[in-house]
DNA sequence: TTGCGACTATCTATCAGTTGATAGGCAATC
DNA sequence: GATTGCCTATCAACTGATAGATAGTCGCAA
């Protein structure tokens, strides 16, 4: 089926604040970029911060999604397999992880915007969390929080400078920190 | 001597931006804060993008400053000096490192800021690579790179949770890391 | 000493463009 | 005939930026 007005308002959304921040995208730029009018982008989406949650929910999910669909027979394997759905949504010059812009930005966000972030950060740290208990790493708790900080921040560190090997270096180090702390 | 201002203007600027993004900040609300209506501030700062990289700039400055002041001669008392410097820019509810936003709109800001932004991270690495080698570490560069970003992804994670524990136990582990990689 | 020009730092007033949001109309569908 | 999904039109507020006026200060020459 093709994808819903909702989705298609959601999809744009998500491409700009991944490039330019929650603040920087106005209803009239999602409605240029999916042929509507802006008062018809109030329609599915009332307030902004409507639109915010949705967004982050929507992000979380898929996120989860793909998750769910990592091997985790070998650690190492599934580690790799973590790092790459990041190194995925980090592309230089266009988008980073669309909660590490939410989380940079959230002091200033509405309150349910920031929930559901927190709610992506508890997600990713629940889900390595598992995986490094399983595996009998050391420290599980610790290195599933360093993981994701070091991941979200590495994007950051990365973007300003559009170079994508220090993302990458960044990445590796985590992953060798786990079987090391 | 008296701040001038200039400075008043940076002040000003540097706590609305930490604290709800640059493009979140606008002119009017800086002459507010300090008293002066929005053209005088255009006079200290003809354009956005010039405010934004005089704020970095300084901003950098600042950090050297002390980081240059802490005592280097036992590693773990500079690391844990290090990691109080960042844990002194997350006033959760209130600010996070001005880089660290900066770092995540990145791609949707004017390349002199940027240029600044990168400046920052940079400053911060060679720094720690330099404290590092000296005291011996395994993989310096590895490393550095590592803290960085943990710390600044640290304070993203955090700050939608309004959680310091988080961060907290993101800086320990990144800190134990050093001398595991 | 006086006076003049340059400079500094602010002001008022204004601009065109953008913002989130609302009211109310209109056609298609169920 | 109610609901859905869009529309036009409009709102007050805000945005970055500019033009031009004004008052004070400083250095220097008559």
């Amino acid at each position: 089926m093709p994808p819903t007005m909702k989705e298609k308002i959601l999809d744009a959304a998500e491409k700009r604040v991944r490039g330019a921040g929650f603040s920087a995208m106005s209803f009239r730029d999602l409605a240029g970029d999916v042929g509507i009018k802006s008062a018809s982008v109030h329609y599915h989406f009332p307030t902004k911060p409507d639109l915010g949650e949705a967004l982050v929910d929507r992000y979380t999910s898929q996120f989860k999604e793909q998750l769910d669909q990592i091997d985790t027979s070998d650690l190492q394997t599934a580690l790799n397999s973590y790092v790459a759905l990041y190194s995925q949504a980090l592309v230089l010059d266009e988008s980073i992880c669309l909660c590490a812009i939410m989380g940079a930005e959230a002091i200033g966000l509405p309150k349910n915007v920031n929930q559901k972030t927190k709610t992506f950060f508890k997600m990713n740290r629940t889900w390595l969390l598992e995986l490094l208990q399983r595996k009998g790493v050391q420290n599980p708790d610790d290195t599933s929080c360093l993981i994701v900080a070091a991941l979200e921040g590495g994007m950051i560190v990365a973007s300003p400078s559009n170079d994508r090997a220090i993302f990458d270096q960044i990445a590796k180090a985590a992953i060798q920190s786990v079987t090391k702390i």
